[in-house]
DNA sequence: TCAGAATCAGGACAGTTGTCCTAGTCGGGC
DNA sequence: GCCCGACTAGGACAACTGTCCTGATTCTGA
């Protein structure tokens, strides 16, 4: 990975810029400024807008792996681990408010597009599903967790569109202690 | 209302657009060339970009009161007034999976670039919070009818954004026939 | 009938976009 | 010392953006 500084630096910035401003909304001139590199020189890295994002998604499917690898060592219960992603939406509070949710805000602008990369982007929410629902599985919920996974992360969605459309920070922590108590019914659910 | 013609298409064919590509993505040639008229003509009606969305926004806001108040004559009781609005997202599913929510999508979009229309493309949203807590009101749940109306808000955000991201319309079903079962929980909660 | 307003087409405009090209710098292996 | 590849700056390019202007056409009311 000898990439590390340029290309690295180029991938970050378009990341950060991508989630602030939205895919099409960000120029090559802003990432470019961003790093500080030239803007035509940015075809010796990048073929093209669309590889840049490639390689954005990517990277986002590195990161979420690591984090769903750490959260499995984090709680000691599956109920616990799923809290873990619910608790994300509180540590990100501030910037979901400002800009919503990086994955779900890159997949409504791509599915409204028809872009080729929605599928990658797409990528991102099954590593949460599938994650979600082993989770599920494990409380012995073996029969509906892909349903259950899809609700938990429907329920992210809806929270980081509403508070940052309102800007209301405490929606987040209401809807958050509601889905402890949510989660807790489910589980004390003997039903299946 | 003497616009009926020009004025009126160029709002339609805007609002359209801008629910199918996003505002930013959507150009003054492609409106003009929906309404079937020339580029520059457009000033004489709108003097800028922001002034057709405001007018878009405005147009939306219509529709949304006179539906509110068509389903205030539709159900016999506050619970299936709103399910009236739980079925919407059922009736327009297709358009759903496709492109959104054209609220959601919206304010999300206009939320990444601190557009000075937020606010107004927002009040779509409080005319649906304000009408769906005057029907938990009604319900007997004065004390936090407005949590629950956003929360009813939140819901119907997420199942479009997850239903988008996975074209998967059956999940929209799922979701709305749980959101029945807990809409029947809540109104035979006798706790406030 | 005719003046004036409303409406329109077409194009000019400056700026920005993604893309591509050329020329130059730099460092490591021969 | 020399050369080749990796890397970079700067700018050219055509297409497109939102905005604005000039004329021409059509409609309206007196």
């Amino acid at each position: 990975m000898q990439d590390s500084s340029t290309r690295a630096q180029i991938v970050l910035a378009a990341d950060q810029l991508f989630y602030e401003r939205g895919f099409s909304k960000t120029s090559f001139a802003d990432v470019a400024s961003a790093v500080g590199i030239s803007r035509g020189n940015f075809y010796h890295h990048f073929k093209s807008k669309d590889a840049i994002l490639q390689a954005v998604i990517a990277q986002r499917c590195e990161n979420t792996r690591a984090m769903l690898a750490e959260w499995e060592g984090d709680g000691s219960t599956p109920q616990e681990r799923i809290l873990c992603y619910a608790r994300i939406v509180i540590r990100n509070r501030a910037k979901i408010v400002q800009y919503g949710c990086p994955v779900g805000s890159l997949t409504t602008e791509l599915a409204k597009l028809d872009h080729a990369l929605l599928d990658d982007a797409n990528s991102i929410f099954t590593l949460f599903r599938d994650w979600l629902a082993s989770q599920f599985c494990a409380l012995g919920k073996r029969s509906d967790a892909e349903h259950l996974a899809l609700h938990v992360l429907s329920w992210s969605q809806g929270v980081a569109t509403l508070a940052s459309a309102f800007k209301d920070e405490a929606f987040i922590d209401r809807e958050v202690a509601q889905f402890e108590d949510w989660l807790n019914h489910v589980v004390s659910d003997k039903q299946n």
